[in-house]
DNA sequence: ATGAAAGCGCTAACAC
DNA sequence: GTGTTAGCGCTTTCAT
């Protein structure tokens, strides 16, 4: 493996002017540019970006820590932040945390030890596991859920939840339930109050009410369980949580729009493709994640300016599932 | 920021002390381990993994460049990588080479600058791009698709194609038409090889075959133009495509099944949900992802032996989609 | 414009 | 069992 020392003394030159003609920082004879140059090339020299870095104190690589690879939302964040990172010049490094806060920690340590220039992280909790980020000094964005005093991009999941559950209510159906992820996990409970205010203001009843994992198993248990109660129509928080959902009712004969209206959080790819096409909230996800890796990139050329914190719209899109009869 | 300097001076020992007694690599007094603990806890210490690595010339990140990852497919594959290499102690960076061979190329310059330990990788091009890992002596293990004189973990694409093809006819359909991906994209060659295999094989024709990117506007366009040869049935190489081909084949106001049978690779989670249920090539997507981080795992430890390719088999799974009337 | 040399934080010989 | 010390490969003063 090449050093840069090989280049130097191949191209009869210092180290320091390899670097300096590599790196085109500081002034260098063109002669030499291109002596270092061939020499490097002659040698296969790629140089090593961590001693760079440690030389440097500083890396050009953000991690973006998601707590679902699988879930087709954390996906096009991802495309967002990714794309938004790679114009800037910095790499992203993706780590699952699986909604599992100790994987979450692991990983924000391993961002620590590499002295990752920022991360943009779904927390799985509320805050603890940042602490050690924070007193390092690293910038950190949330995304999808609130962090206490950081940069964050969230979108209003709870306006968003209620619209929805207020175009069940006008598409005729009365007992409308609410599928929803665990306690503690901020936007389920933040579509759950949203279903709430909307069942509220309008007067109505009751309130069916069930979580679960944020999985398809998840979805379907919680949707066996709730049709003891008769539900016709069910707003569901989570697109994963839909699959296990719609299962159920295939399986209980139930009619999607006409026997019971579905709602879910959402605009998966195959949203159109079930019979009849399901009406979805969609959230911006791409464009979250290209937010949050502007603010991570602001608060790295500026550390010291208070945190802000973005929210997005998401919007309801209205198709069969929602149509009686 | 603490250094190791700072928790030897506070411990009153030795940097070597502190090393040893954090790394727990040789025998220490344990008192000093303690009074090393404590003082690195109450620095609020993190070891600089780059300083460490730079050292060790070694780090413990393996990188994993798939062509896309909205695909399911790839995101499986990427939990079986990441599952095996977390046990293993390894953490996974995740790259997104968006079926780009410069984005590619990109990411493996950053891999060979960050000095990861080995990479996994799902080729968009056949070789070049990796001669530099080869030169530099990096391990890699392609996935998905094949590369020259390398570890490899694919799948037998070709013989599943045929499989679902003859399925196909052995159903009873007649005009067999076969939606894949790009020319020179190995997974979309053999697929369609295949889909001629079970053809020829049973004398039949004609053979009706349609190119286009592995997305889901490249299956609407294929089946949109392919309509015209009025096939009965459908082979799709890909699930993003199955997308835009169902699209297509509801707005021409085909039923699935009983006008036109499909099956299509990947059993993505959704595939019970539409009507009638989709009938599919199943590839064991996580099981591709943890072989290839063992197989890569294993040549970090042994980087002499001969290169070993695991080819693992797909299987169909028969639902309502390709069952006529 | 170029070179010499210090040092980023850590680990691994090598001494004791 | 513990300390001393020499680098890992690079960038960056500080001289010249």
């Amino acid at each position: 493996m090449a050093t840069i020392s090989d280049v130097a003394r191949r191209a009869g030159v210092s180290t320091a002017t390899v670097s300096r003609a590599l790196n085109g920082k500081s002034t260098v004879d063109p002669v030499l540019v291109a002596r270092v140059r061939a020499a490097a090339d002659e040698l296969g020299y790629h140089p090593n970006g961590l001693a760079r870095n440690l030389r440097r104190q500083e890396t050009a690589v953000l991690a973006l820590i998601i707590s679902d690879v699988e879930n087709p939302f954390f996906t096009a964040i991802a495309r967002g932040v990714e794309d938004t990172a790679q114009t800037a010049g910095y790499s992203v490094v993706l780590c699952n945390s699986d909604e599992n806060p100790e994987k979450e920690q692991r990983y924000i340590d391993v961002a620590l030890q590499e002295r990752v220039a920022g991360v943009v992280l779904s927390p799985t909790d509320v805050s603890s596991s940042v602490e050690r980020l924070r007193q390092r000094g690293t910038p950190v964005v949330a995304v999808d859920r609130p962090l206490v005093e950081c940069d964050q991009v969230l979108v209003d999941s709870r306006l968003a939840a209620r619209e929805a559950t207020e175009h069940l209510i006008s598409s005729g159906y009365t007992r409308i339930g609410c599928v929803t992820g665990p306690a503690g996990v901020r936007t389920a409970d933040d579509r759950l109050a949203g279903y709430r205010d909307a069942l509220d203001a309008a007067g109505r009843g009751p309130r069916l009410e069930r979580r679960a994992e944020y999985r398809a198993s998840g979805g379907r248990q919680a949707t066996e369980d709730l049709l003891g109660d008769a539900p016709d129509a069910l707003l569901v928080a989570n697109s994963a949580m839909a699959i296990g959902v719609l299962e159920a009712l295939g399986e209980a004969g139930l009619r999607l729009g006409r026997d019971v209206g579905v709602v879910a959080f959402d605009d998966v790819p195959w949203a159109t493709l079930i019979d009849p096409p399901l009406t979805v909230v969609a959230q911006p996800a791409r464009e979250i994640g290209a937010e949050a890796a502007r603010l991570l990139l602001a608060r790295i050329g500026e550390p010291a300016t208070p945190p802000v914190a973005t929210t997005l719209a998401a919007h309801l899109i209205e198709r069969g599932s929602t149509r009686r009869g």
